[in-house]
DNA sequence: TTATATGTTCGATA
DNA sequence: TTATCGAACATATA
């Protein structure tokens, strides 16, 4: 589920939900601990009596404050996502419950296990080791350009680097590079200046609508191209240019070859 | 059975 | 030392 759009509508939920209430017990259920980055024993020190008392978001990357000391980090990998239940039953693919005075709790649910949580002292610190960039609503069109310029790299294997900048993922990337009318093979160096503030202010556009208009997955703007993204799928404004399927840095790429030339 | 999936990391290579 | 590439991770669905 989660690129930019979506961790920001996850934080705007985990606000309402789970701000300024006491956590009486945390319970795990991955019996991997391939997600929990930091180890239970700690994790629960350091939240069963603490409340969250604010969040931040860089990118995919969403971290709530802890009023007992530090951050909980929180990362979605491909199929995470929130969700507050009160029932016996544990909403499918649980991880994590964080459980509250008032009775509610709150699951954290990831199905291919790729997400991450962990515990964090600060996020300066974090941002710094993690190599993680500015976020991408906030970067200037000349810190965009910057990141990318003088890469050798496909422009949208860049653009799903977290490093520079973060929040692209990869339908956005697809989207931004379809609006733009650029290919996705196309050597970052080799792109001009002009078409480094289309990017931007295209991916900017993207994200900013898709959190307006609370999107999450298979629910999008009718006029994104997200929605044409399947082989051969047939977009309005080019119906004699059938969408093609391509892999760029290992991931699967869809472009209108009409709009999107080499 | 094979291919694909919204993300990141790690090891090999240049 | 830095940049790039491809495989790997775990699970479901078509």
């Amino acid at each position: 589920m989660p690129e930019l759009p979506e961790v920001e509508i996850m934080r705007r939920y985990f606000e309402e939900v789970a701000l300024g209430k006491k956590m009486v017990a945390i319970t795990f259920h991955d019996h991997l601990d391939k997600i929990f980055k930091t180890n239970r024993k700690t994790l629960t020190q350091k939240l069963v009596g603490a409340s969250f008392t604010e969040t931040e978001r860089i990118g995919k990357y969403l971290f709530a404050k802890l009023d007992s000391g530090g951050w909980l980090h929180l990362h979605f990998g491909m199929t995470g996502n929130l969700e507050l239940f009160r029932s016996e039953e544990l909403p499918k693919y649980t991880r994590l419950v964080f459980e509250f005075e008032d009775g509610d709790k709150l699951a954290y649910r990831d199905l291919r296990k790729f997400g991450v949580v962990e515990w964090v002292e600060n996020l300066a610190d974090f941002q710094k080791k993690q190599k993680l960039g500015e976020d991408l609503l906030t970067i200037s069109a000349e810190g965009f350009q910057k990141g990318l310029e003088n890469r050798k790299v496909a422009v949208k294997t860049a653009l799903l680097d977290q490093k520079h900048f973060a929040g692209i993922g990869n339908w956005i990337a697809d989207e931004m590079l379809f609006n733009c009318g650029i290919h996705p093979q196309k050597r970052c160096d080799q792109l001009t200046t002009e078409d480094f503030k289309a990017l931007h202010q295209s991916g900017v556009e993207i994200v900013q609508e898709a959190i307006a208009a609370d999107t999450h997955y298979g629910d999008f703007p009718e006029h994104f191209f997200v929605n044409y993204r399947k082989e051969k799928a047939q977009h309005p404004e080019h119906p004699k240019s059938p969408v093609e399927r391509l892999v760029v840095g290992g991931r699967g790429t869809f472009i209108v070859p009409e709009k999107q030339k080499l």
